[in-house]
DNA sequence: AGCACA
């Protein structure tokens, strides 16, 4: 590989942050976390082989909500720090090379009430749309026949997000249908960023508390950033990043989609390129 | 899903 770059800004782990004290209600309790960003053809073992090796996994469950072609997914460790750690280590991995889609990772709103019944899978599949097409769901217990908990040499890297890693997709074996559908899913030209490039980036799912200041702490080490402007609308703050060059812009927005600011209390920064660009001046 | 400044 030519490039090496660190996953995460060390900064974040050399220091506590200083300033706020977490506010009283946090969410401590929580301990599943929410998956959003999966692409439409994803497999329930998938997720499961996902999250498996993780410290204090619990079980995980896959669901096909009705709303177009969404897959979401709840992953419950026996407590929050493994919740948190798995969250860290995950989010913003590349989850289909193929496509480019990235896996975001939050806090569950509310923790998964589903026990993982002793005998049954570990993981559970919900399918709401209208299943007229295929059988294509599975139950549980499919864990291509084997418990063992060695991982293979090709399991995704804890906390890569920027560099090639192991394929999700292709870990869990070659099923032929499972590479076909991959196949025909590299027609799309603009997978990135919602809009038109632009050297602007539109930052949002920011906490409440985010700064402007710890903001452009993580903005300022790729090169070609100049400002930052910061909004709060609703209440929730978000944040217009300018670069110099579209490409320079699109790369930070690579490397930080998904990631967590110290002050992030819901999950990872949604980046895409700002409809206008930013004022010059 | 949420896009301002002139």
């Amino acid at each position: 590989m030519a490039q090496f770059h660190q996953p995460y800004d060390p900064y974040y782990q050399l220091q506590q942050p200083p300033p706020q004290p977490p506010p009283p209600s946090d969410r401590n309790g929580i301990n599943t976390l929410f998956v959003s960003g999966l692409p439409d053809d994803v497999k329930p073992r998938e997720i499961h082989n996902l999250f498996r090796r993780r410290p204090g996994f619990d079980s995980c469950q896959l669901k096909y909500t009705g709303r177009g072609n969404q897959v979401v997914a709840f992953a419950t460790f026996f407590n929050h720090q493994s919740a948190i750690a798995a969250l860290h280590s995950l989010n913003g991995v590349k989850f289909d090379p193929q496509t480019g889609s990235t896996l975001h990772i939050e806090l569950a709103r509310t923790n998964s009430r589903r026990k993982r019944k002793p005998g049954s899978g570990a993981y559970v599949v919900i399918d709401k749309r209208t299943k007229m097409a295929s059988n294509a769901q599975e139950t549980s217990s499919d864990d291509g026949g084997s418990d063992s908990d060695e991982a293979p040499a090709t399991e995704i890297a804890a906390s890569a997000n920027q560099g090639d890693l192991g394929s999700v997709k292709s870990e869990a074996g070659g099923e032929p249908e499972n590479a076909a559908v991959t196949a025909n899913r590299q027609s799309d030209k603009t997978v990135e960023g919602g809009g038109n490039p632009c050297s602007t980036l539109f930052i949002a799912n920011l906490g409440p508390n985010c700064t402007e200041d710890e903001l452009k702490q993580s903005l300022s080490q790729y090169p070609g950033f100049t400002m930052l402007k910061m909004r709060a609308k609703g209440g929730m703050p978000v944040a217009f990043a300018d670069f110099e060059e579209v490409e320079l812009a699109k790369k930070a927005m690579e490397d930080l989609q998904g990631t967590l600011l110290p002050s992030s209390d819901r999950g990872g920064m949604h980046i895409e390129y700002a409809r206008s660009k930013m004022r010059k001046s």
